[in-house]
DNA sequence: TTGACAGTTGAACATTAATTCAACTATAAT
DNA sequence: ATTATAGTTGAATTAATGTTCAACTGTCAA
């Protein structure tokens, strides 16, 4: 008795306040999603890279030497960001050229570096 | 001869292009910053967490029933956030409330839902 | 003061993810 | 054709991180 039929470790202190929380929480998929997003730009390597690229296209070459990073791994990572939408490439000759390819992303680098100046 | 002083494993393709992105670079502290934030929200049980906490000031057993997950667990989660400055906390008999304690959070994540909407 | 429960904490474990390394493709130039 | 360079890729290595487990503190009630 007394046990919800919730599988947690302890009992419901405010079970309308759970409940109510509970259905306006969106499902899974967005919380993966949203985690998945934070988590492709909550990495210094891809951070400089997507700065880099908000100011000018850049071939793999130019991040190498921007970063002082290896191109395989500058190249693994541009993977990354290319299989998660937010660069594109074009190729041109031997090289190929980086551009952003989503608006949110700046947006994002905005409300970040609001959040870092806020905080000292 | 044709090495540049840069200790990546090429020649630099367009000089200038790399010059004048470094030079508008942030430093190194900046970038570790920014992807320290965007980490601290790129989990899935962080998202959750945050997202509740933006409706309701919870305790850490409503959370453990809203995540369904043992108090220990979100407890660890709950002691990142707080020591990122995310979230703060008041204690009141037994229990320990937690709200959030940043303006930012919330922007990132409607952005974060923008850009989730925006790719189907 | 004893028992029950909320919450925290550190260590162990498991999983994930970033970089390195070596091999490979493709394009351009000699 | 051959050589050199840009870039990619998979496997291995290493580092970082989330969850579990067990022990612990603090508060309330009997």
């Amino acid at each position: 008795m007394g046990k919800s039929e919730f599988s947690c470790d302890c009992n419901i202190i405010h079970r309308d306040a759970v409940e109510e929380v509970l259905s306006k929480m969106p499902n899974e998929d967005i919380f993966n999603h949203l985690a998945d997003l934070f988590k492709l730009i909550g990495d210094t390597t891809r951070c400089k890279i997507l700065f880099a690229l908000d100011q000018k296209e850049m071939c793999v070459c130019d991040l190498s030497n921007v970063l002082n990073m290896t191109k395989s791994s500058v190249s693994h990572q541009l993977a990354t960001l290319r299989r998660s939408g937010v660069v594109k490439c074009r190729k041109n000759g031997k090289e190929v050229y980086y551009t952003l390819d989503d608006d949110h992303i700046v947006k994002l680098f905005e409300i970040g570096l609001q959040h870092i100046n806020h905080k000292s």
